[in-house]
DNA sequence: TATTGTTATACTCTATAACTATA
DNA sequence: TATAGTTATAGAGTATAACAATA
């Protein structure tokens, strides 16, 4: 047994490119984004949108503009993503009161019942992708992962 | 000195998001694409057409299926990969004798040349993305990323 | 004059299905 | 009947610029 489950193992992965880290970097990030996904689409949620309602969930405030810069997105994009939270009654544009340009993002009751159902979904796709490694390998390789992905900029 | 280089530091780096894995990997595969793509733009190349530039150039002949397979591509994706780089001259369709359906992609002189260059551009920088580790720490860190990316199958 | 959020638009990427030629 | 490569097309994602309200 093990046999069954063999994959087709590309000769490929002998070539240099097959040992190159930033391939192995976008196949894994191909592979647990993949998992992600198709754990949170039962919840009608992509991996963009549980990300800002997961910051909204955490009490952070964030503004508009802190969720394009920290996620990356043009700010045009946070803004269908809101629109679409909040339409469904997970998320809310409060104004700021000190400078009405700027929208605070908060979580509602809703949103907050939602996140939890999806953050259960994605952390048991995610223990099962990191499965190969052990507790310390994981511990390792995040704290790594951490410095090389610019954590706190 | 030292404070001229110092970035915004988002808020939300402290939330539980922001020690996420997967959006950890997400951000540092987000990283490293980028600095590849700038740096392979002035070759004309883009990630993708680089690593079936690369494949061919490793001697692998590949054909047009297992380069999708591998690089996790449609087929159809693979002919306008393909067909760019033919009319550049840097690789050709060799039909197989054994099975006249089936094309292997071999470069041409112009193509390793041109693969030269254009490996020793990313490399460049992802040394400096790398930078951030040290020798053993990288060594440790592609080693875990390695089995994460499921490297074989 | 600069910034926040918004709208509109065009471009790239991705996914899907149908077609051909071979097997 | 199945597979390799090709073509065409529609959808999703991304990038850009212009705009109104506010600072």
């Amino acid at each position: 047994m093990g046999e069954t489950t063999q994959t087709t193992r590309s000769p490929l992965w002998a070539t240099t490119v097959g040992s190159d880290p930033a391939f192995l970097l976008a196949r894994a990030n191909a592979l647990s984004l993949a998992a992600a996904t198709a754990s949170l689409a039962p919840l009608g949620l992509k991996v963009r949108s549980y990300s800002v309602l997961a910051l909204a969930a955490a009490d952070a405030r964030p503004t508009q503009r802190e969720l394009s810069e920290f996620l990356r997105l043009d700010p045009s994009q946070i803004v269908s993503v809101l629109d679409d939270l909040e339409h469904r009654g997970w998320v809310r544009r409060e104004p700021d009161p000190r400078d009405r340009r700027v929208n605070v993002v908060v979580a509602t009751d809703a949103g907050r019942a939602a996140c939890a159902r999806a953050r259960s979904a994605v952390e048991d796709v995610q223990r099962a992708h990191f499965a190969v490694l052990d507790d310390d390998e994981a511990e390792t390789f995040t704290a790594l992962l951490r410095r090389l992905a610019g954590a706190g900029e």
